[in-house]
DNA sequence: TCCTCCATGTAAAAGGTTACATGATTTG
DNA sequence: CAAATCATGTAACCTTTTACATGGAGGA
């Protein structure tokens, strides 16, 4: 039962993702986050105080992060992981990606790799991208079967903006290909020194 | 006024910007939207009924939709688009991309440039291309100096993951200048003929 | 007749955006 | 003291998701 509870909680949203793995690193208030996607060029998340408040309350109450009122100075409340909240967020982190998440939940997935490297041993990472690798090329193969057949009923810019999503794909997957190859050689690389 | 009313009235999400295209191509269905969006690999949009007859309706509500009820055979009713869809249609579609389009909409981007060649004059669809690769650009480089100050702090699927989202903007701006020399290739090209 | 697909929708709930509200604390 | 910034929130609105409801047409 408690594993079920666990399983339907799984389903929280790209910026509840993002919370968590900025919480994990270290205990943050809200402020500290929207700051973060405010002036941080990346993770397309708007510092809108109406999404992170609300999202932080739902992981709270989720039992997943607790808040600190820190005493001295300022009014702040830190958040910080539980231990419940920490096993979902590395249950998470763990789980291969799939087919639908390569196509259809991208963001999500970067998310969680870039928090892996801090949080899982370095082979999982290396399966991440192995699997994440796969899926894209398959996908890239089904868009160039799509494409081969109806490329005849397009207009022109019709065609290249298709083509643009197949190697906005493909661009990923030789990203995939070339990071899992620098971290292989990162975890064999340093230890033969000397 | 008017003019202020159209410009009012340019807030549309990409959904709706989507079936605008599709509607403007052929009088279609909700059901043909549907059917669109779900056999098709791209465009990233459900084919949630929940999602396509209330945008559907909203756009009837502007005046920029009007619906036939089909009266042989099986109910149906069939979108077309009105004069001031048709309007308001045209004037998006020739919009030049901004920095913030290419950074955050990029979706609705694709989605007006793949409809552009049908609709507009095949030197906008250059001079759409040649705005959005220099924001493009512009935005890697600005990522590339943030990567150049805060690597160091990263651990290496951080990093990874950043260098990503790098690749993935060049990747486009890289398309969007082989798309454009393509343009221009065809439309010199075949009027040389002979 | 029954079942399946065609075709259109509604209802409830969740999430995000925008804009506004509220104080406390530095800084000039 | 005034203004800016820190910090937390709420309210209204819009869109989307999920699930359900409805009914006609055509074939077995």
């Amino acid at each position: 039962v408690a594993a079920c509870a666990d399983a339907v909680d799984f389903i929280v949203s790209a910026l509840e993702l993002a919370l968590l793995g900025l919480v994990s690193q270290a205990p943050r208030s809200g402020y500290d986050l929207r700051r973060i996607f405010a002036h941080t060029p990346f993770s397309h998340f708007s510092d809108s105080p109406g999404a992170i408040y609300p999202a932080l309350r739902r992981l709270a109450r989720k039992g997943w992060l607790m808040a600190d009122s820190a005493q001295g100075g300022r009014r702040r409340r830190l958040f910080r992981l539980t231990a419940a909240g920490s096993r979902a967020w590395h249950a998470r982190l763990g789980r291969e990606p799939t087919r639908d998440d390569v196509i259809w939940r991208l963001d999500e997935l970067m998310i969680r790799f870039a928090f892996m490297g801090e949080a899982l041993p370095p082979g999982r990472a290396v399966r991440f991208l192995a699997a994440f690798e796969r899926h894209a090329r398959a996908h890239v193969e089904e868009l160039r079967g799509y494409y081969a057949q109806h490329a005849a009923n397009m207009s022109e810019t019709g065609r290249l903006a298709f083509e643009s999503g197949i190697e906005s794909y493909l661009s990923r997957a030789e990203w995939a290909e070339h990071a899992r190859a620098r971290l292989e050689a990162g975890a064999r690389g340093p230890q033969r020194k000397s």
